[in-house]
DNA sequence: TTGTTCGTTTGAAAACTTTCAAATGTTAAG
DNA sequence: CTTAACATTTGAAAGTTTTCAAACGAACAA
């Protein structure tokens, strides 16, 4: 296997598990393309790589910029805008995806709290406060642990960033 | 905000959430149908709650008990399926993320050795190898402290289940 | 057996998403 | 100010997913 189809290997398989996950698989394509380039890519670049045009490259790429994933950055004496992913961008996506999380504690909160504060109780009720105490409890130690997984990498990674 | 609205809320929030991240809401509304009810529900139940007909429920509810969220109940004297949330729902979602995770450090291994196994190295072969072990070291960092989260939980839960 | 009560499968319709090509903005150089 | 080189937006086309109604099949009861 030579270094193009390791490349093409590697932006596969990450279309995949960002399908698998939900997302575009294009989303994947770009993420993965950016993760193995040494050197910033432009969107055309991007285009070409991936044989796509660049309307949908362009909103995908904006898309990833907003999750913080990816960064431009500014070549001097050069009008193109070059893409590359941001330095630390395994713990940028798994910060998104503990904030998302943190959505979840606060439904169990919420619900727990209104399943509670009705006049009237009943055996429905009273099974829905349980269960959304034990889902705000799940997702508060879901919390912790995230907040201590990310400080852990953070502090193995620093040296490397210096 | 009466029991029938509380209920709706929570399933739409259920519906919303589970969009979000990436599966299909009616998956959300059932998971949220079943979390809040005290006793099994049959599919008939379920879609006439729902509004929706039994075709895409009989199917999404399969898909459920593979991802092992939910299971079907025997009521003695009855011929209709019954389903339940399973008693640790949200270990249990935990538990398919934490494995899907584990795919990706599976990727990062793969193709580090790929990257490393290459005859001729250049800077961007280099580069591929120094990411993708960045990739698998987090991965293994974060399958550790997934571990650990879900054997705290479910130290912390086992009292209940008893 | 035979009829009834279920769950599942199927095929078509509707809704949604992705994609592209072309038009429109935007920025910087001349 | 004008032009050139970009990125972004837009609207239409293609593809995909969700949904439903109806047909099917399995299991049970009589």
């Amino acid at each position: 296997m030579d270094k193009q189809e390791i490349l093409q290997n590697l932006i596969n398989a990450y279309a995949e598990a960002y399908q698998n996950l939900g997302y575009s698989s294009l989303m994947g394509k770009i993420v993965a393309l950016l993760i193995a380039s040494p050197e910033p890519q432009s969107l055309d670049q991007i285009s070409e790589t991936l044989q796509m045009s660049k309307g949908p490259v362009s909103q995908i790429a904006r898309k990833l910029k907003e999750h913080q994933l990816i960064e431009k950055v500014w070549i001097p004496g050069e009008r193109k805008d070059y893409y590359r992913a941001v330095p630390d961008i395994f713990g940028r996506a798994f910060a998104n995806y503990a904030s998302s999380m943190r959505r979840n504690r606060r439904l169990g909160e919420q619900f727990e709290e209104l399943a509670l504060s009705q006049p009237q109780q009943d055996a429905q009720l009273e099974h829905l406060a349980v269960r959304m105490n034990e889902m705000k409890r799940f997702y508060e130690l879901m919390d912790e642990h995230n907040r201590l997984f990310l400080e852990t990498w953070q502090e193995k990674v620093k040296p490397e960033l210096a």
